[in-house]
Formats: C-alpha cells, structure tokens, sequence
RNA sequence: GCAGGGGUCGCCGAGCAUGGUCAAAGGCGUAGGCUUCAGGAGCCUAUCCUGCAGAGGUUCGUGGGUUCAAAUCCCACCCCCUGCACCA
C-alpha cells in the first residue's frame, strides 16, 4: 500500500494518448464505519479499474463522502442525549474509542471521524483510487456546484412549487422518516376519498373510502353511536365528523372549528341524501366504525362489502336494536343490498356469497378481513360495472376509479383526506399524523418530456446485467415529483429558498462531474466564493467569456482551461455501480440530472447494479449484532480475502451472503496458492516442450479469452471463480500428468496466473509478482491478451483422449468391482479413422443418413475388406457423435487422424502411476498383441478398447 | 396493492436468451487414501440411484402443454426476496 502511494500509481491525469475509462461509486454516508456491504459493491468497481488499467486504459476512480442530510444530526443528539443503547453501538459495533465517543455530540466532529476511518480501511483494502478529488458534501467548494446545480435546473424549469402529505410528528414539528420512528416503520400517508352525503342542506357527512366507486351501491350510512361526534365548519362547510378526524384535518389544509360536540347515537335513525341518485338512505348504528379512522363516518355496500353485509345481517336478525334508538325496525329490515359489479364466480350479491362460502359467522371473524381482501381483488381486476352505475356502466373498476374521483371531485361530490393505515409513534413517543406540506420544493420527474430524455439517457446506456435495464424505464415511468428540499439537517442551502436544504437525494445526482475538476479546485486551494456560476459554465459548457471570468473571480486562464479540459477528457463517466436498492431513487435521479443538464456526449455510459449483502443468510443490522464493518473484516481476514469473499458470493442482481467461514477458507486458499507459486517459481527452470505444455498454454488462452470477456461485462463473480479456481485445476492436472514442476513454462504460467487475480487479490499478486523477478507493480503490468496462434486443438483432444480412457476404467472398475492386476489398452485400427471422421464430418454438417454413408464406403475399394464390420459400426459411431459438442467435431475433423498408441505409450508412466498396476498399449493392427480376450475389436478412434486382468 | 428479481443434485451457486454437447461447471461440506508424532493445511479419489465392462434409470418449485428431443420454450398455480418517497 505504500509503495503504491509513493509511486502515485492511481492517481489519474488527462492523457490524449491514452483512452480513458471513468469508474464512481455513489459516496458512503458518514453517520458510521464503511462496512462490508459498501465494500461489495465497490470492490465490484476496483476489480473493474484495475482490470481496465491493465489493458493499459487511462482509469479514474474517484471518492468522496455523503454529509448532507438528518440522521447525522439525529445520531449525534442521541450521543448528547446520553442514549446509552446507541453509545454501545457505537463503542462495540462501529469500535469508536472512548475518547472520541465524548466529541460525537459534534455531528460534524462524528461525521469528520468516520471519513477518516473510512478512508483508512478504503485504502487498506486496496482501492485503487484517486484520492486528490475527494471531498465532502459539506465543503464550501461542492455546495458552489449544488447551488450551480439547482439554479440551472430552476431556470430550465425543472423545479416546481406545491404541496405534498407527510407522517407528521406534532411535537417535533417536523417530519417523521422511517429513521426517526419508534414503530410504524413503512407506514405511509394514504389516500382516502371522502363523499360528501347530505344530511340536510346545510350539513355534510363525509364518509371516508378506498373504493369510492361503490358509491352507486350505498344503502345506508353506519356510525357509531357510542363514540364521540363534532358538528364543524371545514372550510365554511358544516360537517360532521369524529373528534379525532376534526384534530386531522386541520393538519391538512382545512380550516375546522368545532361548534358542537356530542354522541353518534344522536344520528341513528335520521336519513341522508344520496348525493347522485337524491334518494333519502337511513343513518344505522355500526359499533364496529373506528372513530380513529379518517371521518368516522362509513357508508355500507352489503352487496360488495363482507364487512357490511355482516354488519346490515346482525342488525336485521335483531331489530330489536332498533328500538333502542326510538327507531322503527322496518327501516332495517326493508334495505336490500344494491348489486353494482359484475364478477366472474359471483352471483348478485358477491358479498353475500362469499361470507355463505367462507362459513363467515360474524364481523369477528377474521376470515371477514380476508373474504374483503379477496373480493375486492377480483372486483377491481375482473369485474364490471352494471348498467345502474351511470356513464361508467360497462366499464373495469381499474379503467374507471380514477376517472370518477376526478369527475366527481370536480362536481364537489367528493373531497379527499389522508390518513396512516397504523399508528405511527415518534421517537419522542408522540403518535403521528398526516400533514400537507405546503410550499414545497419539487424536483418535477412527472414532466414528460424530462421522462423521455431520461429514457433516451438510458436508451444509450450500457446497463449491467442487462435484465436490469426494465427496472430503469418502469422507475422513470413511475417517479413522480420528489420533496427536494428540507428544513433541517446537513446540506447545502437552496439558492433561492430561505430556510430550505437541498435534500440529500437531490444533492448527489451530478457530482461526478465534479471529481472531474476538483483536483484543481484542492490543489490551488481555489475558494468557494470564487465559484461563481459562470466558472462553472465554462467549464461544464464552454459558455462565456474567460478573461472575463479570470478578472471576476482571480482564477487563472490556464487554470480554467485545465478545469474545462480535465472535464472534457474525462466526461462522461463510463461506469457507476451500486446495489440494486438504489436503482428507484439515486440512480434513476442521477439519470434525470444529467438527461437535464449536459448534453447527450455527456451522458453516462454505464451503470452496472448489484444485489444487497447478507451476512450469514440475513440482512445486516447494527441492531441484530451481525453488522461487519470493513476495517473489522480487514483486520480479521486480510483486504485480499475480504475482496475476494465479497466478489465470489454473488454477480448480476443476485445478493451475495457473506459467510465468516467462506472468508476464513478463502484466506487460507491463498496462503496455499503462495506457497504453491512460490514453489513453482523456485523449481521450475527446465526449457520443456511436449504436447502437455502445448495443452497448457492452450487452455491459459481459453482462460484468459474467459476472464477477460466476463470482467468486460462486470460478471466478477464469474471471472474471479475461474481466475482463482479453474486456473488453479488446470496447472494442477499439468503438474500431475508431468510428474514435476520443473518446466520453465510454469513461471510463466504463474505470471499470467497471477496477473488475471490482481483485480480480485492485488496484495497477493504484487508480493507473487516480486518474487518472481519483477521490479514493477502487477497493478499496471498489461493484462494478458487472447493469442490465437498459441491455441493448439490437437494437443486438447490428445488430453481429452486420455481423459476419457482414464474415466472409462475407472467406471469399468467401479462397476465389476475388479482389483486389476494388469491394464491392457488398444488403439483403433487405422481403417477405422476413414469411417470414423467421414461420420464426423457429415455429422457436423448435420446429415448423417446410414444408407447413404454404407453406399460410400462399400464403394471404396480400400473398405471392401471390412465391410461386414462397417455396417455394425455406422450405427454406434453416429451414435456416438451426437454426444460429442460441434466444436469437438469439427476440431477432430480438423486433426484428422491421431497416433493414439504413441500418445498413450507417452502417458505411459502416468496411468501405470493411477492405477498402480501394469499397464501396455496396442494397436489393433499389431498382430502380435496380448489380447486373450480379443478385446481390440471394439476400438474406436478416440476410444480404445480396454481389457483389465 | 404497484413494480422488479428469483425457486437447479446436502449447502452456496453456474446453466435457461440461441431446446440436443446436461446426471447438469466450480466452490463448500462429507467419505476414503497419501503426507504428518498428532491436529490443521496441502495433494489425490469419490460423492442422485442401480450396475461383475466403459451402461441404464430417476431428477432441475408444482401441474399441464409444444417438440423426435425440455432445467432450457408456452400456459396455469404455489412459494421466496427487494423497493415503494422527503429517507439515506
């Protein structure tokens, strides 16, 4: 590590000599350690750099670090607050000292030690990166370029005014994430429609619903008598709604005074107004109404409702009830349910008839919640609306619900309200609310032209894996406008908004082309007030005038040249890789941002994603104790296997586990695989050129064509499982068909062995590399290249041959259960080959007629001789071709006939070695062969016979 | 609910786009052997079932279908994972 830092190997200057390749990964948030999840993803992009610089690529990898945002804030207040719980964390999870822990009350101070932890293990685990660029989101410098950012975006448009419900914490006064939750985590603001039935003319009751189609089905109106109702003016209307929902609303954008309280059962018997049909529908008591829920005021549909059905079933089986309330039964017992939809299964009623089929007894019954569940699910994709639901007859409730809010909305029918679907308590223990944020700050993603642009930065875009890609287009399609400013927390301050922060989100969307010029900005300390806008317009457009700039802001010429050529080589970046989670918000956004802000020569070229890390099966929380940070890792598994742990468990979207004994054996693998270099490296000096070194460097090619390919698509699990593993069993089968270690060709295998793990283990490689002589880095050696010529096909089937030979005995003998006391193998008779690559060949062509072959051969007078013998082994050779791949065909066809005998006879000593025993080879053309059995017959070119004593 | 990704021989995990070369790579685990004072590591062999001659049988979530041929294509179903907004 230090000899790479001495060297300056990866820091990374414009070279027009040189094409270049531009590597980022979103920065880590500094509210604690980097740990082995960002280490996965990020390995991903150093495995890519390294492996792109050894092809003699110009590569720049970037760092920096997230500040912006709340949870820094929160975490520091809780460090001041005393919260013991989380001060444990932090001393035995993240290893903060105790002396340090004091500081953390700083958010600044917490955020300022986890970068410089981070940048510490960052570069222990060997990170080839270019640390001039870095910066934090907080530095003057960067948030010049934000502010930039977000004028630019403003005055082309993108930025937008309005408001937007959020989970609200009364005392706070602010918003409350998921973060800031003490339970109700994912819990969010929902929609409610509210129909505003007529009690009389000057009063309303707003019944609250999801499914405000089922308007046409009302039978009547359920409140709870027990409960406690208000009579109030909502925006100068009259309405009667629960306590609680009075509370509610006035969070949302209503004004309510209350003028009157009292009990539900002051209603029960009175009618209302249907508001569509005019007719009068009677007020019945539903004890089951939860006056906590939106208005406290339900409709009932017994036709579509199980819930209501059951509900109206009670009251009609009792109507005695009724009395109670001073109302007349008949009021009960006369409503029938109104049948509005249409189902395939379903008679009239569906509610009826799933509560019949369910065995449902009342509304207690917890098969009622799910009867609705499933009901309401065919309704809404199946069904139908009847003729009796006015224009919307005919129609699919999914074509139609949002044209009827909207249409009845606009009538003033309908109103809306939102409301969480659980409680959710505050840190503070206070119990949420919804809230309409108003004047907020939006970034516009629902702008359709802004979405089409996105879509052709994506169109353009290499995307890894490229499954991937489908999960960009239905983002952009479904992002709608994003909150992008705040009131507290860490960030840079909107430009024409007092009091607000740019959002974190929003705030991270471009950076990258500021790693471009930052190097410049840190080395001649240039200062954020000379940022001036039209510094970055230059630089980032070439627009205005430099000597002007140069007066304005004392920033040389020269300087603003390089800063505009630095961005200009570099830009666009060619690869951004990241877990999959981000793929919704931070990716899709950094797409938006630049499809708005640079042209399409700049757009990016690449974004590769990755799925989330598991730890032993299961995700990874501080809380659940199985959170690894990556200086812990390191410090237990060394950088290489850390690396190497994270790359081998999982490529493409798929999320790799990390499993503490994987890494403890892939540590050891390397401590073998040294000492087996090593040994080759000492050993091996012997010039040696026979067939095996030539099946050797054969397969290297295959290996390297292998490796290569898939690093070039970001498949680095598979690339570092057969540079570490396949590499590994092709020099072991050489070294045991040798006999030895002494050939001189194995240095150099081990040189293009360990150039190919560098990517994955470049600590290990760089002290295999030294000892083998070398006095430069293997971090900028050139990556091995795929050379034709030293593929040599007949050399592999020659190995294949005894491959196979050598699997067939072993079956044979696992099969007779035999302990052999003598070998015996031959060779195919030389006629046989004619026969043999002739099938081959017409095979391969994919036409293999048996007439057609038998009338060739008995034309060849050579055959005549043997034709009894072909015509028994047409059949079995065809057959036995279709188990042989195209490729081995054609390359057989290529090397025509093979000296079986000399090859076995040269692998003599070897299956004498396996199967430790006698072993002699013959042809079946030799007359005097030792053959009791007449075994040699049943050779076949590439399968000699086989008689075991 | 909406959207995306998956279910492969003890475990992890290739293969599926372009059907035959697939009893299906590789790693781990397990068993035996070598090495070692021993353990570990390393090396070799085996590891779905059956088989006294290189073979056969049954497998790739479940059930159907297409095809001479399906882990791979089509349909239906079951199950698992991830994201869903002011939050990094």
């Amino acid at each position: 590590m230090a000899k790479w830092e001495a060297a300056h190997i990866f820091e990374a200057d414009p070279d027009a000599g040189k094409q270049k390749v531009m590597v980022t990964f979103p920065f880590p948030y500094m509210n604690g350690p980097l740990h082995v999840g960002h280490a996965f993803s990020a390995s991903r992009v150093d495995a890519y750099a390294r492996f792109k610089r050894m092809q003699g690529y110009n590569v720049l990898w970037p760092w920096a670090w997230h500040w912006t945002g709340q949870p820094l804030l929160g975490a520091s207040q809780r460090v001041a607050r005393g919260d013991q719980a989380y001060i444990r964390v932090l001393r035995e999870v993240d290893g903060v000292p105790e002396e340090q822990l004091q500081k953390f009350v700083d958010p600044k101070y917490m955020a300022q030690y986890y970068t410089n932890e981070g940048r510490i293990a960052a570069k222990r685990v060997g990170f080839s990166v270019d640390w001039r660029r870095e910066f934090t989101t907080v530095w003057p410098t960067f948030q010049k370029f934000i502010e930039w950012q977000y004028k630019n975006l403003k005055e082309l448009g993108y930025v937008t005014r309005g408001t937007h419900p959020v989970v609200w914490c009364p005392k706070d006064q602010s918003p409350t994430g998921d973060h800031d939750r003490q339970s109700g985590e994912g819990v969010t603001p929902e929609e409610y429609t509210i129909i505003k039935y007529k009690l009389d003319e000057n009063t309303v009751l707003p019944a609250a619903t999801f499914r405000p189609e089922t308007i046409y089905g009302i039978t009547n109106l359920w409140i709870n008598p027990d409960a406690t109702y208000v009579e109030a003016a909502v925006n100068s209307e009259n309405w009667i709604i629960s306590q609680e929902a009075a509370e509610k609303l006035k969070e949302q954008e209503k004004t309510v005074v209350v003028n009157r309280v009292f009990k539900g059962r002051e209603l029960i018997g009175k009618t209302f107004e249907n508001p569509i049909t005019h007719e009068r529908l009677p007020i019945l008591p539903g004890w089951f109404v939860d006056t906590k829920t939106a208005t406290g005021v339900v409709y009932s549909v017994p036709a579509h409702a199980p819930f209501d059905w059951l509900a109206l079933k009670d009251l009609q089986q009792k109507p005695e009830v009724m009395c109670d309330f001073g109302v007349d039964p008949q009021l009960v017992l006369q409503i029938k349910p109104v049948s509005i939809i249409k189902v395939d299964g379903f008679g009239e009623y569906p509610a009826v008839e799933i509560v019949e089929q369910m065995g449902i007894k009342d509304q207690q019954d917890p098969k009622a919640e799910q009867a609705t569940k499933e009901l309401y699910k065919k309704e809404f994709h199946s069904g139908k609306l009847r003729p009796n639901c006015g224009v919307y007859a005919g129609k699919s409730i999914r074509e139609v619900k949002d044209q009827i809010i909207d249409d009845f909305r606009k009538l003033g029918i309908f109103d809306k309200m939102y409301d969480l679907s659980e409680q959710v308590v505050c840190r503070c223990m206070t119990p949420c609310m919804v809230k309409i944020l108003s004047d907020q700050w939006f970034l516009n993603y629902s702008d359709a032209k802004w979405k089409e642009k996105a879509k052709e930065v994506i169109a353009q875009m290499k995307i890894y894996p490229e499954n991937a890609r489908t999960g960009f287009y239905t983002t952009i399609d479904w992002l709608k406008e994003w909150a992008c400013a705040r009131t507290t927390g860490f960030g840079t301050p909107l430009p024409w908004g007092k009091g607000w922060i740019i959002e974190t989100l929003s705030d991270s969307t471009l950076y990258m082309a500021f790693y471009t010029i930052n190097k410049h900005i840190n080395q001649n300390k240039i200062p954020p007030e000379a940022l001036i806008p039209e510094v970055f317009d230059y630089i980032y457009y070439g627009k205005g005038d430099k000597t002007q700039i140069s007066a304005t802001t004392n920033i040389t010429i020269e300087l603003l040249d390089s800063m505009r050529k630095e961005f200009l080589y570099w830009y666009p970046f060619d690869l951004r890789n990241s877990a999959k989670e981000l793929v919704p918000n931070h990716l899709s956004f950094c797409i938006f941002h630049h499809a708005a802000l640079f042209p399409p020569e700049h757009w990016p070229k690449g974004i590769s994603v990755n799925g989330m890390l598991m730890v032993e099966g299961q995700g990874m929380h501080k809380s659940k104790g199985n959170f690894i940070t990556l200086k812990g890792a390191i410090d237990k598994y060394g950088a290489d296997a850390t690396r190497c742990g994270l790359m081998i468990g999982a490529e493409g979207m798929d999320d790799p586990d990390w499993r503490a004994d994987n890494v403890k054996d892939l540590k050891n693998k390397f401590d073998a695989l040294t000492s087996f270099a090593n040994n080759i490296i000492t050993s091996a000096k012997q010039p040696e050129n026979t067939a095996l070194e030539h099946w050797l460097q054969n397969k290297l090619q295959h290996r390297i064509q292998e490796i290569t390919e898939n690093l070039d698509e970001l498949k680095t699990r598979t690339a570092l499982q057969t540079a570490l593993f396949e590499v590994w069993n092709d020099l072991r089968w050489y070294i045991q068909r040798k006999g030895n270690t002494n050939a001189a060709i194995l240095v150099d295998a081990i040189k293009i062995w360990i150039k190919m793990l560098t990517p994955f283990a470049p600590y290990m490689c760089e002290e295999l590399w030294s000892q083998t002589g070398e006095t430069s880095f293997i971090s900028t050696a050139q990556w091995p290249k795929f050379d034709e010529t030293k593929l040599d096909i007949a050399a592999e089937e020659q190995e294949n041959l005894i491959i196979d030979i050598l699997t067939d005995t072993q079956n044979i003998l696992k099969a007779t259960k035999i302990t052999p006391k003598r070998l015996v193998f031959y060779t195919a008779a030389t006629w046989k080959w004619q026969i043999y690559l002739r099938i081959l060949e017409k095979a391969s062509a994919g036409e293999t007629k048996i007439s057609e072959l038998m009338k060739e051969f008995s034309s060849n007078p050579e055959l005549k001789p043997y034709i009894k013998d072909i015509a028994t082994l047409v059949p079995k050779v065809i057959k036995a071709s279709t188990k042989l791949s195209s490729n081995r065909k054609i390359n057989m066809v290529k090397i025509q006939i093979v000296d079986e005998k000399q090859v076995m006879q040269n692998s003599l000593d070897f299956l004498k070695d396996r199967f430790d025993v006698e072993v002699s080879v013959y042809s079946e053309d030799d007359k005097d062969r030792y053959d009791p059995k007449n075994r040699a017959p049943m050779a076949m070119p590439y399968q000699p016979a086989i008689y075991i004593e």
